[in-house]
DNA sequence: CGACTGTTTGAAGACGATCAACCCCTGTGG
DNA sequence: CCACAGGGGTTGATCGTCTTCAAACAGTCG
């Protein structure tokens, strides 16, 4: 397989446009359902911050951290985690750009989770106080926060269940897969910009597991893999097979 | 063991007390930080609409159905559930007296799951545009929403990772006493009012090896239990047990 | 009392985990 | 340019846990 050039999306970044968020923010495609509303868009504009570069490894926030702010991805990869009291890690997710981490720590007050950079990352850090007290007077704001912390619950039952390595492998690849070509990338050939071990956990797996059922999957054909390089020959079949635990019924 | 009465939440029904909700209900207790807030909780009042009873096996919302209104548990047992392209069940979660079942259903404007009554069940129903308006007006209320919601991510955030039997079931066991104890009724002997099948398939165990499990605690002196009537006889090995999964670190 | 559902028990099998070794790529220093 | 070290990834052999299949059992309701 040849190299795969540009496939991991790494967005312009800061480059003083200030409309230019938008096009990589949640919030410029989700915030407003009817088109853009211009009003909201340069309320928003006004709490937004950006940060970053972190570098791989990079911790952005830490469990028990007092909540105060949510992030939206706009270059790079953030991998959420906790610790068990035995300091063994369990991986809660992947965020790549236009993606939103930390609502899961409204609730609580303190962030329930750690938060590292896979790669470099760039962020725009929201206040949430501040987006809050935007969203009572926006309704749009305040339906789009409603939904897409509605949209991580959803998020996280997916996988809820018990399933082969083959589904789980395959409903994740799917999953990145439809993520990435959401946003204009390739929805047949990407990147895979964590290791092997954090597949392998996020999925509930032994990393060893997960190398050998790729190499099944590339022998029957339904993928081409090199290192972190994946393309999908057959994704009617590894829908299929992703299709109970995506619940696509 | 001997029999266990009225250890099995019944809040009492609709007695024509506007206020009396406010005890069962979510909103009575975490909508409001700081102690009562008269007029945001007579305007909530407005838009609560009374439904049930519902008998065991009754269907409360399905999948696919329009979204318009969360649901407080006000008595009895509700279970969630999707069902795969197979017909295959999986049981999503359980909600008991005060607790709000609907909120992953904003996100995609429809149920993504069905609910129905295990037991007799009383609900609150609240029409979430309304919830939404008044929200934007009263910011306790907004906050509530917001927390709520993220809350639930948290929930299904739970048992994400590869645990052993025995740890899901303590994790179940220990889950449930605390919510019930938070709400009042013992933390040491109370009903499980779901069916065994459906405690495995909620864990994603066979049935066999949750009987298997309940055996081999009560060996153990772990728990005594009859039917559905249990009793925690060694609540500190069980919350050990259950620590990693419920995730206390 | 008898049929049905839900639950328990037992024996055999499957799937993934674990342990151990090896490989490949990268980066480093001589 | 090559030798080496180290991390990440792959492969192989064995073991354990849970599932599956089968049957018996218990409680409930007609």
């Amino acid at each position: 397989m040849e190299t795969l050039l540009n496939l991991w999306p790494h967005p312009p970044v800061d480059d003083g446009d200030a409309a230019r968020f938008c096009s990589t923010c949640v919030f410029g495609r989700l915030c407003l359902p009817d088109g853009y509303d211009k009003r909201a868009l340069a309320d928003l504009h006004c709490l937004i911050e950006h940060v970053g570069p972190f570098r791989a490894g990079d911790e952005i926030f830490h469990t028990g951290e007092a909540f105060n702010a949510i992030f939206s991805v706009r270059a790079g990869l953030v991998k959420t985690y906790v610790l068990d009291d035995k300091g063994r890690e369990q991986v809660l997710g992947f965020y790549t750009p236009g993606e939103l981490v930390g609502l899961n720590a409204i609730y609580p007050a303190r962030y329930p989770c750690n938060a590292v950079a896979v790669d470099t990352v760039m962020l725009c850090r929201f206040s949430f106080p501040a987006m809050a007290t935007l969203a009572a007077r926006i309704p749009s704001i305040q339906e789009t926060l409603f939904r897409l912390i509605s949209k991580d619950i959803g998020t996280a039952t997916l996988g809820k269940g018990d399933y082969s390595a083959e589904e789980r492998l395959a409903a994740f690849l799917v999953n990145w897969s439809e993520r990435l070509s959401s946003r204009g990338y390739s929805a047949r050939r990407f990147v895979l910009p964590m290791q092997r071990t954090d597949i392998a956990n996020y999925l509930s797996l032994a990393p060893e597991t997960v190398s050998r059922v790729i190499r099944r999957m590339t022998d029957e054909g339904l993928i081409a893999i090199d290192r972190r390089e994946v393309e999908l020959r057959d994704p009617e079949t590894l829908e299929r097979l992703a299709s109970s635990l995506l619940r696509r019924g």
